[in-house]
DNA sequence: ACCTGAACACCGTTCAAGT
DNA sequence: ACCTGAACACCGTTCAAGT
């Protein structure tokens, strides 16, 4: 478990984030604590301070480093809205490969929507409904990992016990499934203002 | 701040929440610990365990208490699709009203889909695509309410300067386009079996 | 049944001191 | 520049003891 007892070398941030990744990965969020980081990189808990100002900036750094795993299929489709879902559906697959780092799901941290987003406004979407889109479906994909991943054993109590079941288990079909109505839905609704 | 310094009657759960959901509102959810929960009801920590096996059961409690403050407009709408909307606009509401509970969204506690759920199948949804439905309104609901409670100060770094203004300003507007768009998308496609 | 006092095993963080 | 030792001010939780 504990890696060395002497290090050569000066400890780096990049080292920290990625054994703070893999100790939430595999013993869940309470299990990162700056003493056991320490431990496990060699060092005492004090001198991580050298390197972070706070555990904030420690959980900020995770959440970025796991979001660097985002990794797209080659060759990216060509049709646009294949290529929307995509990328959502990399981000979806990435979240769910950490599902113990959901409850940091709404940081505020980083996020850089590519060149997507831009992209969008270059095919005829305002800059309105170019972020409403790009918004609406970061929330949605946010959303429905955090609940496919934390609704495990919750009790939905009154149901008919079909819907019940079903109720519980939170599916990639799913997933994708509403990621396109999104996707269509704005492309239908392209340049036409939002009235209610 | 202290309310009192001898109870003469016995705390009870409801009155925890009650008071536990008051302080998360007003000082966020660090400030929300059992010391201070208790001092608050004019009772020591210890006393707590009494009324609750651990501090995960009272956050349980909170989430419960706030979701019950989610309240229907009257009359309701009678078109389905506007009382869909409805729902979740009212969901949103109470979830807006609590920015500080966010991070408990994702929590694993009995969400009881009213008759909401079974109503749509007695609409001609099957069940798939009745849980479907709802579980992908839910998500997006929790989603976006993340976000534009967390959202304030982040930094979008690289793009063009009226973009990232944009970006970060998550309109109810959007929110309800957005609803909208997946309860029609599932209108539509009511019965078609999702393939890919 | 309900509450208290005191303790236990932790936390994150600071700071003077070492090299 | 990087690390350590020891401390500080907290946590959640347990448990014997009181009423």
């Amino acid at each position: 478990m504990v890696t060395s007892k002497k290090r050569e070398t000066p400890v780096t941030k990049e080292e920290l984030y990625e054994r703070a990744l893999a100790i939430a990965d595999a013993e869940g969020l309470e299990a990162l604590t700056m003493r056991r980081l320490a431990r496990e990189v060699g060092v005492e808990a004090a001198s991580l301070y050298h390197h972070l100002p706070n555990k904030d900036a420690l959980l900020d750094g995770v959440v970025i480093r796991m979001r660097q795993e985002i990794v797209l299929p080659e060759p990216l489709p060509e049709d646009w809205r294949e290529l929307m879902l995509e990328i959502f559906a990399a981000y979806r697959r990435t979240l769910a490969a950490h599902p113990n780092l959901m409850p940091l799901a709404g940081r505020r941290v980083e996020t850089d929507p590519d060149s997507g987003l831009v992209f969008l406004t270059q095919l005829g979407f305002s800059d309105d409904d170019a972020v409403e889109l790009w918004q609406s479906m970061i929330a949605f994909i946010v959303g429905f990992s955090v609940f496919s991943s934390a609704y495990s054993e919750s009790g939905v109590s009154d149901l008919p016990s079909a819907l019940a079941a079903r109720m519980v288990d939170w599916r990639d079909e799913t997933c994708l499934r509403t990621l396109r109505i999104i996707i269509d839905g704005y492309d239908a609704g392209r340049a036409a203002p939002a009235t209610s």
